[in-house]
DNA sequence: AAGTCGGGGCA
DNA sequence: TGCCCAGACTT
């Protein structure tokens, strides 16, 4: 397959933006340097709909950097308070002074002069540079990494340094020579709406014909999800309840979620009580004796399973509806079973003679 | 390289 | 619920 020219990308890209690129975001108006940067830190971990009315209400507060360098940090953080990371607020009344005092007010233009402002690294940096100046700098925030990684095909976490490296390269390559702004602004759009996360927009992507993770159906795996050490653990209790007749009643599942449609015993929390649980739910008496519990590992997390025998004197009056059924655990007939309620069934029959 | 900061959106 | 988001910084 043959690589798409920097060029033909960023003009692919750019044309796009021209007819459906966000134009009318609070900063895209009235556009310098510390509105743009603002705006950056502001975004930073954080959603669009969520920054406008906070940077709204900064904007109005602190029009210029001098402003914001003059104000008491109480009041700064007064108006982030509710944005979320705080270390952002306290970073950007930092700089400001920092700027008045070291720039003479004036919003320093190299990205090695920016990069050095707190809070700012490369990525900030570069949207500072290609926004607020036009000048050739590339970004890398999440909606760029995600459009490169789909693009190119670019295996691995972008958390990881290689990833990462892989990314800045495709990222520095793709920068076009003119229109740096537009360019900028144009491939966070893409990534923010249509190039999202989950169910990426395809069919109306102007990238469509070269992605890679289009190409092969893999837009779901690109980029690669965070690798976790340990997978979260769960813990549940299972109620085996056997009727008279040595009967198990078993519950169909949710059709979504864990064993989705499948039938299993009823579940409970593995703080909760077996005994309060039958009598309360299901109005009927019996001693629980609890099985040895043990792990069943999903692909997402590890589920200890605690089984809980409940054997029932008599026949409970008010279950039957069409979710719930007794099954005879030697033959529980034609149902989907999940894998841990098949092994409890049969260990039943071996094992547990009526008592 | 991994952990931390945070509140909200979303499946 | 867990994961992710216009990341940067510290350990």
């Amino acid at each position: 397959m043959r690589k798409t020219k920097p060029a033909v990308f960023a003009n692919t890209v750019l044309s796009w933006f021209d007819q459906h690129g966000r134009k009318h975001l609070p900063w895209q108006q009235n556009i310098n340097a510390y509105r743009v940067w603002v705006s950056e830190i502001m975004l930073q971990q954080t959603q669009v709909s969520t920054v406008i009315p906070y940077f709204e209400r900064f904007m109005a507060r602190f029009p210029t950097v001098r402003d914001l360098a003059l104000a008491p940090i109480d009041e700064v953080l007064h108006l982030w308070t509710g944005l979320g990371y705080y270390a952002r607020a306290r970073n950007l009344h930092k700089a400001a002074n920092h700027i008045v005092q070291q720039h003479s007010g004036e919003f320093p233009r190299r990205v090695e002069a920016l990069t050095e402002l707190s809070g700012v690294g490369r990525s900030t940096a570069g949207a500072i540079s290609s926004i607020a100046f036009g000048d050739r700098a590339a970004i890398l925030d999440g909606n760029v990494k995600r459009v490169l990684a789909r693009y190119h095909g670019v295996e691995g976490w972008p958390g990881q340094t290689q990833t990462l490296n892989a990314l800045w390269a495709l990222a520095e390559a793709a920068t076009p020579n003119s229109r740096n702004a537009d360019y900028t602004q144009a491939m966070m759009d893409l990534g923010a709406t249509l190039c999202t996360r989950s169910k990426p927009a395809c069919d109306t992507c102007p990238l469509m014909g070269g992605c890679v993770a289009f190409g092969t159906g893999r837009t779901a795996e690109l980029p690669s999800k965070k690798p976790r050490k340990t997978l979260p653990e769960k813990q549940v209790q299972l109620l085996m309840l056997r009727n008279p007749q040595g009967e198990i009643l078993l519950e169909q599942r949710p059709a979504s979620g864990i064993w989705g449609g499948l039938w299993s015993f009823p579940e409970l929390a593995i703080e909760d009580c077996a005994r309060n649980f039958a009598q309360s739910r299901y109005a009927c008496e019996g001693t629980p004796v609890t099985w040895d519990s043990w792990r069943h590992t999903f692909s997402h997390y590890h589920l200890d399973i605690s089984p809980v025998l409940v054997q029932l004197a008599h026949m409970p009056t008010q279950i039957q509806e069409s979710r719930q059924r007794w099954v005879n655990p030697a033959q529980p007939g034609n149902l989907g079973l999940a894998a841990p309620v098949k092994k409890l069934l049969q260990q039943l029959v071996d094992a547990a003679p009526l008592c």
